[in-house]
Parts: C-alpha cells; sequence; structure tokens
RNA sequence: GCCCGGGUGGUGGAAUUGGUAGACACGCAGGACUUAAAAUCCUGUGGAUAGUAAUAUCUGUACGGGUUCAACUCCCGUCCCGGGUACCA
C-alpha cells in the first residue's frame, strides 16, 4: 500500500540515495559526442555550523538546472568541492587546539551527508578540496606562471619575463616603461641592462611581474596578527571579527591586477552577470578619465613678499603665455623661420623628424616669448643650433638658456659645424637625453606639482592646490616661516587612526605650506596646502582646488577663508559648489562662452600642446595584496637567496605546508610559518617565505581542476579545457562580487594570456541567489525576575529581548513547556500570559546561531523529505530576491506531491496507469505545462514553474475524479510528465519511474516536446472593455475579422447599455487580446 | 551624499514586457466526512456601497502629476525600503 505518507517518503529517499550512489547515475564523462553544459555552484567554505536552509536555495537550483539540461541531452558538468583553507579553521584551531586539517576534514564530511540528503546530481568523483596537497600543487604552479609574467602594454596581454629578458638586451626599457614611477631605476639601455648585476635585475624584473614582492602599504589587524586585502577590510575594521586595521610598511606578495584594469573592465560587457554586479565591480574598478596638469611653483616667498613688480616679470618670463595675439605673432615667426632654415638645421631636422629618435620633434617653436630651434615637448628637450658665436650672442643665448630651463626645458646646444660634419655623434648624444626620465615621468619632483582632475575646464576655477600630507614635495615646498604648522599637522595626521579618519569624513582640516604653484594658463599664483581629503595613493596625491565646482573644495575655501573664483555665473550661488558641466564658462580667458564638457577636451589638446599635462585614465583599484601572516594556506612556492625570491621547478612541487601545531603568529608581523626556523631555513643560505596565500588563490580557478580532477602533470588536461570551456552558468552569493570573482577573472585572463586556455573570462552567466535571512522570535523578561511577559502586553514593564529558539515557537506563540526546558535558568519561568497564550516578539535578522533562528534543512527533509525542501524552497519567491525563511507555505508543497503522486495511484492506493488515449483537455494541460516549465527554467524563473506543477496536477486530478471510478491516468501524459518533474523532485519522479516499469535511471531519459497544434485556440474570450473598463466578454473565432468583432460588439447588450444608443467615438480590436470601446 | 535594485491583498508572490491586476500557495471563513479532533475534500476570500440573492456600481498595484483608446508596466516629481560605495579629485 504506498500511500505518500512521511514513512513512504523516507523509504523512496533512502532507496534511491544509495540506488543512485551504486549505479554511478551521476559520474560524467570528459568524453562525449554531446554538447557540453557547465552548471557550477559558489564551492562553499566548510564551517563548523553545518548547512542551514539558506546554503541550499542555489544549489538547488543549479541541481535543477543540471538535470533539466541532462534530459534535454547535454553531458552536463555538475561538481562540487570545498574552499577549504582559510581564517577560521585557523582561529578554531588556535582556541580549541584542534588542527585545522582535522577539523576541515570533519566539517567537509558533514556537509557532504547534508548536501546528500538533498539529492543533488554532484559527480562526487571530482570533489576538489583547495587544502589538497595534489590541489594546491597547481594553485601554486599558476602563482609561479604569474610570478613569471609581465604585462606588455602595447600588446594588452601578459608575456613571459624572459622575453621582457630580451627586450631589456636589444633595446633597454623604453618601450617598456616601469610601471612602478617611485622605483628608482626609471630608465636604462640595452648596455646598461647588460652591467647590472643579477640581484640588480632580478629587482628591476620584479618591478614588471604579474605577481610581485615589495614594501607597500599593507592594511595590517594585529587581532588577527595578519595583513588584510582592501575587501577585507571594511570602514577601517576587520571584514571578519571586526578588529581594527593600521596602514603598515611590509613586504609583501601582491599581484598586479591594476594592470588588467582596463580589461577587467572591459570583459563586463561581454559576459551575463547582473546590472548590480557589474556595477559593484565598475566602482571597484573605479575608472576615472582626466588629465595630469603640471604647475609650475614659486621657489621663495609669496608674491606679495616679493613685491607685486616681480611676480609680474616672473610670470611673464617663464611661463607660457596664453595671451592669444602673443601666441599668433610667435607662431607666425616661427612659421616664417621654418621656411628659410640653414643648411645644418635641415640636415638636423631631416634626422629628427617623423619621431625618427621615437620622440616627437618640433622645430621653431614657440616657448614663453623665446622661439627654439628645436623641441621634443614630451621630453621637455630643446635643441639649439647656432651660426657663428660673437661673445655678446653668447651671453644672450646663456641668459635665453636659463630662462627657458627655469620653464623645466633641458637646453642642449650644437654649432652648425658638430652637425653638418659629426651627425651620428650628434644624433647619440640626444638619444641619450631623450633616454633620461622627463620631467612628467619624474613625477612631482622638483619644481614640478602634477595634479590629477577630471575637470580640466575649471582649470580658470583654481583656487588653491592641496596635497596630500604624505607627497613627497611637502618636504621640499614648505617655506621656513610654514615650517611649524606643517609639522604640527603632519603630527595630527599621524596620530589618527583609520578608524578614526572613517569616522570624520567630512572634518576640515589642512595646513598652509607657505608656497604658491603657477596656473599655466593665467600666470595667477594660488597657495599650496595639505589636508587628509586628499589621498597619497590615487591619481598624483595631489589636486587642483576649484571651490565653485567641487563640494569639498568649496567647503576648504570656507573654512580657511581662501578667495572662491566664480567660473560658471549663476549656476554659482555662493553658498554650495555647483559640479556641473552644462554651465557656460565665463571668467576663464579662451574658454570663456564654452560649455563646461565641450571644454574638457579644448584644455586636454592644449596641454598636450604646450607640454605640460596630458590625457590620463585612473583607476581607483589598487593591487591585490596577496600575503597573509596564517598558516592554514598555500605556501609561496619560492626560495630566497640573498633576499631575491627565486621560483621552485615545477618537479619540487607542491611545496607541502609543513606539520605544526602552533598557529599562532611569531610576531613582527611574521606567521605561524615563522616559528617552524628549520623549515624557514631549509638549506645553507636559502629561506622559504613565511606567508601563504589568501583564500582567494585556491578559489580563483577551482572550476578548472573539476574538468580534470586527478591530472597530476597539468592542472587540468587541454583536451578537457577545451572540451569544458567556461562555467555556462554559475550560481552563488552577491558577496563574492568584489574579491573571488575579479581574482578569478583575473587568473583566467592571465592563463589565456600565456596561451593555457581558449577562453578569457570564467564565466559566461552569473545568478547570484538572494540571501534567506532569519526570521527571529524574542521573549521579554521582566527585568531582575523570571517572569516573562506577552510581546503585547511589555509596554508595562521594564524588560529585557531575549532571543529565543525559533523551533519552539510555533507562528508567534511561544510554546511553553518547551521553553521551560530548553535552558536550566529558564526552567521555573513564569509567564504573563495575553488571551492564553505567550506571543512572541519578531525580526528579520541573519540566519545565525546567536539569534537562534537557524532552520536546520534535516528537520524539514525528516518531515516532509528532500523533494518537498527543494520545491519549496523554489517556491518561497524569485532567486535573485532576499526572503526571510518560513514554512508557511511548505503544506501545499507537500500536498502538490501527494496530489501528483495520486494520479498514479487508485483511491486504495495502488499503481494503476492506464493505456487509454488522454482526451484533448488532458493533451492540452500536457503540453501546455512542458512549455510553460521549459520556458522558466531557461529564464531561472523557479517560483513559476512550481506554480504551473501545481496547476497541472490540480487540473488533471479534477479531469480524473470526472472519469468513471476506477478510471486511472493516462500512461501516454503521465509518463513525461515525470520526466518534467524530475529536475525539481528526482527521488519521487525516479520512483515513478520504475513504478512504470523502467530499469534505466530517469537521469537518461529525454525531456518530452511539447506539441503547439494542442496548445492554439480556435476561439478567443475577449474582454469588451468600455473607456478601457473590463464589462463583459464575448467569445469570436481567431480568424475572425476586427470589423466583424466590432460590429457583434456593438451590437451587443452590454455595449448598448453604455452608449445608450449614442455611436461610440472609436472602437479599438486588438486580436487575440482585447476590444475596447471608447464613448 | 552618490550609484544600482525595489514598493502589488492579512502573508509569500503571479501578470506572456502597454491589453481582463491579484495566477499559484499560505492564512482566514463557511460547509462535507467524523462521537470528536487531526487529516482530507468542497466553496468563498483586495476594499467599499446597494441587494435575500444571482449581481451591479465605485475604488484599488507607495504618493502626486503626465503620455495613451488602454499604465503595476512608459515619462516627470515626491516619499519609503534593500544593496553597493564613500573624502577617488
Amino acid at each position: 500500500m504506498a500511500e505518500y505518507s512521511k514513512e513512504e517518503i523516507k523509504r523512496i529517499e533512502e532507496k534511491w540515495r544509495i540506488e543512485w550512489k551504486n549505479r554511478e547515475v551521476y559520474k560524467v564523462s570528459n568524453d562525449s559526442k554531446k554538447p557540453k553544459f557547465y552548471v557550477l555552484d559558489m564551492f562553499p567554505y566548510p564551517s563548523g555550523a553545518g548547512l542551514h536552509v539558506g546554503h541550499p536555495l542555489g544549489y538547488i537550483a543549479s541541481d535543477i538546472v543540471a538535470r533539466y539540461k541532462r534530459l534535454k541531452g547535454f553531458n552536463v558538468l555538475h561538481p562540487m568541492g570545498f574552499d577549504a583553507f582559510g581564517l577560521p579553521a585557523e582561529q578554531y584551531a588556535i582556541e580549541h587546539g584542534i588542527h585545522p586539517a582535522t577539523s576541515t576534514s570533519q566539517n567537509i564530511e558533514n556537509f557532504k551527508k547534508q548536501l546528500a540528503n538533498i539529492g543533488f546530481c554532484y559527480d562526487w568523483s571530482r570533489k576538489v578540496q583547495t587544502c589538497d596537497p595534489k590541489y594546491y600543487k597547481w594553485t601554486q604552479w599558476i602563482f609561479l606562471q604569474i610570478f613569471d609574467s609581465w604585462y606588455n602594454r602595447k600588446k594588452e596581454k601578459a608575456e613571459r619575463v624572459a622575453e621582457l629578458v630580451s627586450i631589456f638586451e636589444k633595446e633597454g626599457n623604453a618601450n617598456h616603461p616601469v610601471p612602478n614611477s617611485k622605483f628608482e631605476i626609471q630608465n636604462f639601455k640595452a648596455v646598461e641592462w647588460k652591467s647590472f648585476d643579477d640581484k640588480n635585475k632580478q629587482e628591476i624584473l620584479m618591478q614588471y611581474r604579474l605577481a610581485y614582492l615589495a614594501h607597500t602599504d599593507v592594511n595590517w589587524c594585529e587581532a588577527l596578527g595578519t595583513v588584510l586585502a582592501n575587501d577585507e577590510v571594511i570602514n577601517g575594521v576587520s571584514y571578519r571579527g571586526g578588529f581594527p586595521v593600521v596602514k603598515k610598511q611590509m613586504r609583501q606578495w601582491s599581484l598586479r591586477i591594476t594592470e588588467y584594469a582596463e580589461r577587467l573592465l572591459q570583459g563586463l560587457d561581454k559576459i551575463d552577470f547582473s546590472d548590480s554586479m557589474k556595477e559593484i565591480q565598475r566602482n571597484w574598478i573605479g575608472k576615472s578619465v582626466g588629465a595630469r596638469i603640471d604647475f609650475d611653483l614659486t621657489p621663495g616667498p609669496s608674491p606679495e613678499e616679493r613685491g607685486s613688480a616681480s611676480g609680474e616679470i616672473y610670470a611673464q618670463d617663464f611661463i607660457f603665455t596664453t595671451d592669444e595675439r602673443t601666441w599668433k605673432s610667435q607662431k607666425e615667426n616661427a612659421r616664417d623661420n621654418r621656411k628659410s632654415p640653414t643648411e645644418a638645421e635641415e640636415k638636423f631636422w631631416q634626422s629628427v623628424r617623423n619621431s625618427n629618435l621615437g620622440f616627437k620633434f618640433r622645430r621653431q617653436h614657440a616657448i614663453g616669448r623665446f622661439i627654439v630651434d628645436f623641441v621634443c615637448i614630451e621630453k621637455k628637450l630643446v635643441v639649439e643650433i647656432d651660426g657663428a658665436i660673437h661673445d655678446s650672442q653668447k651671453k644672450e643665448d646663456e641668459e635665453r638658456t636659463l630662462i627657458i630651463q627655469d620653464a623645466g626645458f633641458k637646453v642642449i646646444r650644437f654649432s652648425n659645424e658638430e652637425v653638418l660634419k659629426n651627425l651620428e655623434v650628434v644624433l647619440q648624444e640626444i638619444r641619450m637625453e631623450l633616454s633620461s626620465p622627463s620631467p612628467l615621468e619624474r613625477g612631482p619632483e622638483g619644481e614640478v606639482l602634477t595634479v590629477f582632475t577630471t575637470r580640466p575646464d575649471t582649470i580658470f576655477g583654481v583656487d588653491f592646490m592641496v596635497l596630500a600630507p604624505e607627497h613627497d614635495l611637502v618636504k621640499k615646498i614648505t617655506s621656513a616661516s610654514q615650517q611649524t604648522e606643517i609639522d604640527k599637522y603632519l603630527k595630527y595626521v599621524e596620530s589618527r587612526s583609520e578608524v578614526d579618519r572613517m569616522a570624520e569624513v567630512k572634518k576640515i582640516t589642512g595646513a598652509f605650506t607657505g608656497a604658491f604653484a603657477v596656473n599655466p594658463f593665467n600666470g595667477r599664483e594660488v597657495p599650496i596646502w595639505i589636508s587628509e581629503y586628499v589621498l597619497v595613493g590615487y591619481g598624483t596625491g595631489a589636486i587642483m582646488g576649484v571651490p565653485s565646482g567641487d563640494e569639498r573644495d568649496h567647503k576648504f575655501a570656507k573654512h580657511f577663508k581662501l578667495p572662491i573664483t566664480n567660473i560658471i555665473g549663476s549656476h554659482y550661488n555662493g553658498e554650495e559648489a555647483n559640479p556641473t558641466k552644462d554651465a557656460i564658462l565665463e571668467n576663464s580667458d579662451f574658454l570663456n562662452g564654452m560649455v563646461m564638457h565641450k571644454a574638457i577636451d579644448v584644455v586636454i589638446q592644449k596641454l598636450e600642446e604646450k607640454g605640460i599635462g596630458k590625457r590620463q585614465v585612473n583607476y581607483k583599484m589598487r593591487d591585490a595584496g596577496w600575503s597573509r601572516q596564517r598558516y592554514w594556506g598555500e605556501p609561496f612556492p619560492v626560495t630566497y637567496r640573498e633576499d631575491v625570491p627565486y621560483a621552485m621547478k615545477d618537479e619540487e612541487l607542491p611545496l607541502e605546508l609543513p606539520p605544526s601545531d602552533n598557529f599562532k603568529s611569531a610576531g613582527n608581523g611574521e606567521g605561524p610559518l615563522a616559528n617552524l626556523t628549520d623549515w624557514i631555513n631549509f638549506a645553507p643560505n636559502q629561506k622559504r617565505d613565511s606567508n601563504t596565500m589568501p583564500t582567494h588563490a585556491g578559489a580563483a580557478w577551482y572550476f578548472l581542476r573539476y574538468m580534470d580532477p586527478h591530472n597530476d602533470t597539468a592542472f587540468a588536461d587541454k583536451k578537457a579545457l577545451d572540451y569544458w570551456q567556461q562555467v555556462d552558468v554559475y550560481i552563488g552569493g552577491s558577496e563574492h562580487a568584489v574579491a573571488h570573482l575579479l581574482y578569478s577573472r583575473l587568473w583566467i585572463k592571465i592563463l589565456h594570456d600565456l596561451g593555457y586556455i581558449k577562453f578569457d573570462e570564467p564565466f559566461k552567466k552569473l545568478i547570484n541567489q538572494g540571501k534567506i535571512t532569519g526570521d527571529s522570535r524574542f521573549v521579554y523578561r521582566v527585568r531582575g525576575t523570571n517572569r516573562f511577559v506577552s510581546a503585547g502586553l511589555k509596554g508595562n514593564h521594564q524588560t529585557d529581548e531575549l532571543h529565543v529558539d525559533v523551533n519552539i515557537v510555533n507562528g508567534l506563540e511561544l510554546d511553553t513547556e518547551a521553553f521551560k526546558k530548553w535552558k536550566p535558568d529558564f526552567a521555573n519561568a513564569e509567564f504573563i500570559l495575553e488571551d492564553g497564550k505567550y506571543i512572541c516578539g519578531s525580526a528579520i535578522e541573519k540566519m545565525s546561531k546567536s539569534y537562534f533562528n537557524v532552520v536546520n534543512p534535516d528537520e524539514i527533509i525528516n518531515n516532509y523529505g528532500a523533494d518537498t525542501l527543494r520545491m519549496y524552497e523554489m517556491f518561497l519567491g524569485p532567486l535573485e530576491q532576499s526572503k526571510p525563511w518560513n514554512t508557511n507555505g511548505i503544506d501545499g508543497v507537500f500536498k502538490f506531491l501527494r496530489r501528483f503522486w495520486n494520479l498514479f495511484h487508485d483511491s486504495t492506493g495502488n499503481f494503476t496507469v492506464s493505456d487509454v488515449e488522454p482526451s484533448r483537455d488532458e493533451l492540452k494541460v500536457f503540453h501546455k505545462t512542458i512549455k510553460k516549465i521549459e520556458h522558466d527554467i531557461d529564464n531561472y524563473s523557479f517560483n513559476t514553474s512550481v506554480s504551473e506543477f501545481m496547476i497541472c496536477a490540480n487540473e488533471l486530478s479534477s479531469m480524473k475524479s470526472n472519469l468513471p471510478t476506477g478510471q486511472a491516468g493516462k500512461r501516454s501524459i503521465l509518463e513525461p510528465l515525470v520526466i518534467v518533474l524530475a529536475p525539481f523532485a528526482p527521488h519521487i519522479a525516479e520512483e515513478l519511474w520504475e513504478k512504470l516499469g523502467h530499469q534505466d535511471t530517469i537521469l537518461n531519459a529525454s525531456f518530452p516536446q511539447y506539441d503547439e497544434q494542442y496548445l492554439t485556440e480556435s476561439s478567443f474570450n475577449y474582454p469588451i472593455s468600455i473607456n478601457g473598463k473590463v464589462r463583459a466578454q464575448m467569445n469570436f473565432a481567431l480568424d475572425m475579422p476586427k470589423e466583424d468583432i466590432e460590429k457583434v460588439v456593438l451590437a451587443s447588450d452590454i455595449v448598448l447599455k453604455w452608449t445608450e444608443g449614442k455611436p461610440p467615438k472609436k472602437v479599438i480590436v486588438v486580436q487575440g487580446k482585447i476590444v475596447n470601446v471608447v464613448l
């Protein structure tokens, strides 16, 4: 007797779990003629708490997709594994003395058991586990490939370091500048490269490597004893534990993800992620387009102190004039001179024109009030070729040279003779000069202050400059009289922790350096300040202050009573900055009358012409810190000799994590591995790294390993990689938006560039399942007593709110007896009831042990079975939406499954189906259901497919009950319907499938095809609306012409009633949709 | 503050993207079966007004406007909730 009862469900589900395992039905082959489909879940961190009902939500969805695709004829890869390295296991080890390896494998076993209960179709033979040496051998190996790569900006892809070395040997680094502008050796030639010793070479190469070791500002968390990545720090405290985090300089590994910023950004257009997910990544990458602008500095005292006269002269002599007339006349002079070059000048010009030396030269070009013979603006190099030299001329030239040099140019002179006789020597000298760093590349040092701005159009609204307090220039430019002021401020800044800063973000502080910068367009001198609100790490660490257009600049100007230049007329009200780009510019010299957003390009062009600035793209994203001072992670596969890290050989991998039971950090910023001195100093003059990689490392590529998990000669076989390719659907939480998803995209791009894989995005489509939140319950204890007052009456007492276990509350009503037994403290609790009941308070919170609102899926399975759990979780609402867990509707889903079951059984519970042909109505329900389910799965709308199943079962069972007693459901529709249901409720489907007489598992069946002919109707029940309001229904043939419908409708009683005999204004007939009569 | 989502009965949520708002389910109410309860089945169920009733009319998708024959859906403004981000120049 097979009723769909609790006992029967248990029997069925257990039976099939065993059968499926024994028959290895989930085993996936890499060798198949079928098209592939890869469905992936974000693999879990196996925590000690086990699964709660929130975890399986995404797994159920992906399981449905996987089973559906398999029935649709795909070879489906649907694996599961564990992100098993990481902090919690290590913290647990410190607190409880249990080795992370032990607790991790216990937790994994527990997870596997819980997952098996839900009936997922994972191929467990492909399980990966990031802490397994056989796995992390390849994590280390990939890390070494990254270490052995650099980013060729010209080709926009990663290449091998060996290639870089051969480039250096041929041409130095002129075409491939050092990514880090702070590094002491910026430019070198081939000969110089060859002359460097190995240590020196390694140091230079380190500046290029995509995985590199450097002293960087890191987020140091003392309480956790480790460095954290930017995304692990929230509001100045650690993501885990909420401990304070400070900036600290440490030598650690980083990944040069910034080189990939643009590709990571562009790649988002090729992949199907949700808008919000793409937005989060875009914000994180933080691209902004603008310009770098160089400002000259006045060296000494302020213009007032120098006297106005000298100030004017200064401006006239040293800076580029923007006076239109001067420019014009200068340019005309220059043009004339170009027409009549000397022989030497012409010969020289032929050698340098068209960027023959790698840089663009101009001839007879105006600089300030002088015209120079030749200039390379990019490199700020002036070349003068002199004729016969008279003494008077010589003196004049010297003066002229001085002035041009002060404008930031280097001047070299050659005689006519030198050019004519020894051109090669001359060119060689110029090549030397060109290869030395230009002022722009050198950064804000010496006489130039470089800022980054997205709004170069506001250049005439600049009223001051602000440097980050840590900016290199601060030391150099602070005037004697302002020194104490600046020192005081620097001290204040240093005293502020990250948390302080975060807490008072909008506080205005700052100090004046005593120095002034010169606006290159109008010669105006503006004071240079330092302030916390300018960050040293972004842009150039310096900004131009435009108070009329920028809120922070405005507050700063108001606070320090600096003048405010209005360049946007009535758009600025004197009280608040207006960041508009649509205003017409005023007080802006040659930009006057121009719309701001158009002026941006005009200014940039001018900046580039004058060689004092250029278009610049900036990214907020920083390189990713990759060292953790932890034990439970992948050791870095390098050995240090004389402090230089060298990659270990492939055959030496994996570098296994040494056994240890000491997980406390060794102090001094060193992780627990530093305690193992024998392991660290494993050979004379050779050392290992005491850090381990972050958990992101193992997670960055795990989906590749599933393709070929037991390979020990490669991270995965090329054939397997080419067959499975990208993940077709990836389902997981949105909390991994920045870290995991960005790092995996990076690793895949690098592996792609190096030729290991054909695709350069890991995940074709990403779905973020919503969080299932907990629905907490509270009791209210009267303060100082053991009496508990019901929620409605708590206003009468002083109470404390306590979380109570949701499992002893029915709806809102507390089971008071269970409560007394729950904790010894409450054994003799008394209750103040309302209407004889104790009503609890409630709140939606995250599901957490400490809130006692955790619902374990095992419990639901125990009561209703896995099929009900699966369908109910889907029925709860749209997959991507967050929702609180409650079991309010679970009976409805359970009833559906029983009704479905009953379609195959008679009233006494005997299995019986009939071979009679189904009726047209039955066929219609059947085909409609297939069509809808297919459509819904394709759109990941599982809640509506559950509804559709319910409708189907309701309709079929009412049709069945209308049959003469004893007649059974029709095999020809019920059998394929079982297949349609199988992805959602695999256990019941498999059982019915077997009862229908099949030997093979339903997994190998094929999904039925719906037939449109059973769905097309010959007629349609038209809603007849009058003035847009539906008043009646009328049935017409679908092919009935509009005119005929209109006639019948207008003649109908209902319409006549409303029209009162008057002719309607308009009649709209939409075939197959609606009729609307307008009066 | 800025940038994304979202706001539909007592509840979870449907609505083929401009064409009958509230599918499906929970809950609730009434009924059948039962000594009784549970379970099961049937009926009703957005709100208001009128009617014994079938029914009719009005109203209704956060709020205020607009476009349209027709708006939950499109446009403008306001309020609220959720997520991301925060001196990023």
